[in-house]
DNA sequence: GGAAACTCTCTACAGCGTAAGCTATACTCG
DNA sequence: CGAGTATAGCTTACGCTGTAGAGAGTTTCC
């Protein structure tokens, strides 16, 4: 249905972009109408408003008034524009209530782990972005992690624990955040709510699930069907697994 | 870099295709050469081999000797495909052991987890197709699903905690299983290791990062660059997070 | 023997990322 | 000031994508 890109540009291209390296400002020709970050500030409206398959080359030069061609005069390829973008959007987390504020590591890991699910519901493009390669690291992208190991230094946990309970909670964000982005997706793209959606497959579904071959299945999923109605369901499941996840940490902790 | 699909076909048609209804098999014209499951194994055996940007209708069909169009005669178009291939690699934790051999619910949900992940390093595109719209609710994304929930029933949880506890693991699972997807596949494209990799772009890296301002990155970048030479370090990482995950799930049940 | 149903092919279209070569601009230097 | 040169942006082109539309060839039913 959808084409998607992932990252993964040329590394070494991707870092002097991303720290402004060779920005040698070129003297002689004529002046550049553009910035590298303009650019990506325009196709990461056009990520966010239509999402990574509506995002290619030509819209966003359409978008700046150019020709496709002439981006490549700023960006090396779309690969390396898409290094940009994750690292410019990361960086909007940077200004935000810094999680050090926060009373205790719970609330402080809490809050980091709120502020990125947000930032993947505000740029549900990230989904397919950060899924690759390897890390192009950013000076966003750095001081996000340094911004999260403070979140549980000093607690007597090793530096590797500290990197590996780092790790645990941004790998849970991502994988919760799908559902909540799929929803709103739906909802976007049909125009039915979840529940909608549901209702009208459900006939559908009656006719081909066979409740006795899964007696489980069929009492826990109508329960959960009936329990949330759907709206609030991923917001729920977020906030679960976050307290099992400060639950299971905190066990951690204590035995350090 | 790479060009990358997701799943979310027509919903109705991708059901009918999964459960295999309207199979009214044709009685007039030629006999079909292919079956939709045969024509989603080759799917799958490219999409394993070199991605899912390499996957597309006229490859398939390559394969199996025929033209991209004649495909559309099986399958109404490449999402429903899509969703038939992720049906179909489902199914191949279900031939496994049987997590409910296990005793305890400790080593079943660890079970699961372990099978899912391995099931994600057998098939990398699984991380950019569930990434998506809904739910295509095939058989053994139904039975697994039962599967899963039978690994916690009868502890003590309601039907909803069942459901969030399961939600929660495999959502870990997602998201962990990326970095060392990404692993693997930078040693298969680059064809240097892991190690290689950061000690080729360490000295780019220096230039430009300020340890001054980054004193907790710096110090636990180091430490956890050093402790495991980075080979190791995703399974590790992951069963770290498992087992705080594991533990902050006993939390809940000890009180339940 | 039609007619209907089916598989499969060919052609075509709009879109993609980007390589190559060109022109127009704006600076530096003699 | 004029020449030289580096740069921005343009045009054209290639091979790739998913799939719409029309038609050819094959099998079965009435």
């Amino acid at each position: 249905m959808t084409t998607e890109q992932t990252s993964g540009g040329d590394p070494k291209r991707s870092i002097e972009l991303l720290w402004g390296l060779q920005d040698s400002r070129p003297k002689r020709g004529p002046k550049p109408r553009f910035t590298v970050a303009g650019i990506a500030r325009v196709a990461i409206e056009i990520a966010d408003a239509e999402g990574l398959a509506a995002l290619s080359m030509r819209r966003v030069a359409d978008k700046l008034g150019v020709t496709a061609m002439s981006l490549y005069t700023y960006v090396p390829g779309k690969a390396e524009l898409i290094d940009v973008m994750l690292d410019t959007v990361i960086g909007e987390t940077l200004v935000e209530e810094d999680p050090a504020a926060e009373e205790g590591w719970r609330a402080r890991l809490a809050r980091i782990a709120r502020q990125s699910r947000d930032l993947y519901l505000r740029h549900p493009w990230l989904l397919q972005v950060v899924t690759t390669v390897r890390p192009v690291l950013g000076p966003n992208m750095i001081a996000k992690y340094d911004r999260d190991l403070r979140a549980v230094d000093g607690l007597g946990l090793t530096d590797i624990e500290m990197d590996l309970v780092v790790t645990l909670v941004s790998d849970y964000v991502h994988g919760a955040v799908r559902t909540a982005v799929e929803q709103r997706q739906v909802e976007r793209d049909t125009g039915k709510t979840d529940e909608q959606w549901w209702q009208e497959w459900a006939p559908l579904l009656e006719k081909v699930f066979d409740a006795d071959r899964h007696p489980t299945a069929a009492r826990v999923g109508a329960a959960a069907g009936a329990a949330y109605n759907a709206a609030a369901a991923p917001d729920r499941a977020f906030e679960f697994g976050l307290q099992r996840i400060l639950d299971g940490i905190e066990h951690l902790i204590a035995r350090a």
